[in-house]
DNA sequence: CTGAAAGCGCTTACAG
DNA sequence: CTGAAAGCGCTTACAG
């Protein structure tokens, strides 16, 4: 049942049954009631696919994270669902793993598919000509980080480098002089601010603290080895605190001292970044960096709508505060 | 740029250039070659609307599940998404809370887009009428749990009735007698399955064990709060051991524990099920009964492709089995 | 306020 | 092996 046989059924033209169904202007309320009783009774269903080819645009957006299994990113994709769905557009999801081909080929799949824009997680497992022809491809991009260089791409992130900051003084105010922070590989912006804004703070305020900086994969394996080899290294001296990049490394950190008899926080502070679900629910309860990974989804998607209104001119920005979560995983150490 | 573009640099008519592209027999070598370099150089994007729309179909699958954050949930659809990818297929996220109206918005907006198929993880919040009615839509649909009543849809999931067994038989083997067993709301297929497989079994060869059946959210707090009210009542004598129907309510009966200062396994032995990722990681490392929730998601978009080519006749139906992951939280209470 | 018509960008019998 | 043509189901100026 197309719109020819409500038109029909209405005794009108398909071109006034469309305007009708459409809420346009300019239609007798008696014949749109009309034709809107018969779409209702025939059970008229529109072909978006020819409402999308005749429009130019689809009213679905793409969504392109690492993987979708990383609670981070599923509670972001929850944000951008409820935001997407309120607007009335569908969502679809693609997991890159960040592998530049997966990447490039949902982009050219998205594109395929007339999607009115794309969030995406981070390109910087791209080169610098991949990001450049992505950028100037015609349909919006926001990124759910910061992102020097090419500068088209809009960004919705949380303030990384306050986080870092915060988790720093945090340490710092309870005593902790030697400390480590373990972060992952080197070309994620988020967790290289978060990086930045602990040492440096460290370095400004810590009266002669000391910061070694390792980094592993950004994942609870990660976290793990890294703690694993620190913690069978009987020799060398403990940091008395540990700040990760993530939640995810924080839990590895705590099977490994689970493991090893190392007892969080009598012999070694802990403390997060993210504050995912199960972050309450590990032991200790992990005190951590909270960002607001829900809103921020929400917003890439109110950027994206933003951009494909307005033409898609100069890109937009929008960063998001952090706060801490203290739990039981960190201790104050003051001698007095 | 579009066919009409590369036919005219190719030198040929657009329907050859269409057969070209789509590798369809009776095209030239040469002439095919020349247009998918012309294609290629000119940098030519098929409007998947337009091909959709001719076609009938537009290759992408829906997805409906309660809410992508739920860890089980987020695995499942990655095993959607890896297979849909593998097989060209791109797949829209829906996240519906089980709430029947924001389902059958989310299914009437799927059909709107003329996917080829859905999966979805239940209907049973749906009325009688509202199922018959999307059994009958026309795009077949893989359900997460088993169905009885409206048998024309297709489903695939685990051998819960088994997993709840497996439960019954490991806590009896270690000498439990006084059971408890927390589910969720009535209408959980999964989950009413996974009881009967438990209840059942204790009565069988229990040898008079007894076990008392609560329910509440299938959430961390769910479980959280039935553990509080027991924890609480310092009268009655307690359980020895508890199987949550999930691993989340174990997680929130693990932080009731905690917050009680009631010992896992201790006092108290606790066994969940799903073996979501963080059930190693939570302490004391969670017994819990594991489901393959990734080949379960990979195995639906599998029916739901099958169906598709086979003109959707007689829906197909797909087990997966289950084991017990013996971690921490159980232990043997023999008195001998 | 409504209709006739062109067009969106593809696919696919049907001829040749 | 290739072309001319119809068709997929909508939208949207343009007339009237």
């Amino acid at each position: 049942v197309t719109l020819q046989d409500v038109a029909l059924a209405a005794g009108v033209t398909i071109s006034t049954a469309s305007r009708s169904l459409n809420n346009a202007y300019g239609v007798h309320l008696e014949t749109r009631a009309c034709v809107v009783e018969c779409a209702r009774r025939l059970n008229y269903r529109p072909n978006r696919l020819a409402r999308g080819l005749a429009t130019g645009h689809s009213n679905v957006i793409g969504l392109i994270v690492s993987d979708i299994r990383n609670p981070y990113f599923a509670e972001v994709a929850r944000g951008v669902e409820d935001a997407a769905y309120a607007a009335g557009r569908d969502v679809m999801l693609c997991n890159s793993d960040l592998k530049p081909d997966r990447q490039l080929s949902y982009i050219e799949s998205l594109i395929e598919k007339r999607v009115d824009g794309i969030i995406m997680n981070s390109v910087s497992a791209l080169t610098r000509n991949e990001q450049f022809y992505i950028a100037n491809c015609g349909v919006p991009i926001v990124l759910l980080n910061p992102h020097t260089g090419e500068s088209r791409f809009s960004t919705a992130c949380a303030d990384n480098e306050k986080g870092g900051r915060i988790a720093a003084e945090h340490l710092l105010a309870n005593g902790h002089r030697r400390l480590m922070h373990f972060t992952g590989p080197k070309q994620h912006a988020n967790l290289t601010l978060r990086t930045n804004g602990f040492v440096k703070k460290v370095q400004k305020f810590g009266q002669g603290a000391e910061v070694t900086v390792l980094s592993a994969e950004r994942t609870s394996e990660g976290g793990y080895h890294l703690a694993k080899q620190l913690f069978s290294d009987r020799s060398s001296n403990w940091p008395t605190a540990i700040f990760t990049a993530n939640d995810a490394m924080a839990f590895g950190v705590i099977r490994a001292a689970m493991e090893m008899g190392v007892s969080i926080p009598g012999k070694l502070s802990l403390i997060g970044f993210d504050d995912v679900e199960l972050a309450g629910l590990v032991h200790p309860p992990l005190t951590t960096i909270r960002q607001p990974k829900y809103q921020i989804g929400a917003a890439a998607l109110q950027i994206l709508l933003r951009r494909v209104s307005s033409g898609a001119k100069e890109p937009e920005h929008s960063t998001f505060g952090v706060e801490l979560v203290e739990r039981k995983s960190t201790r104050s150490i003051q001698s007095r």
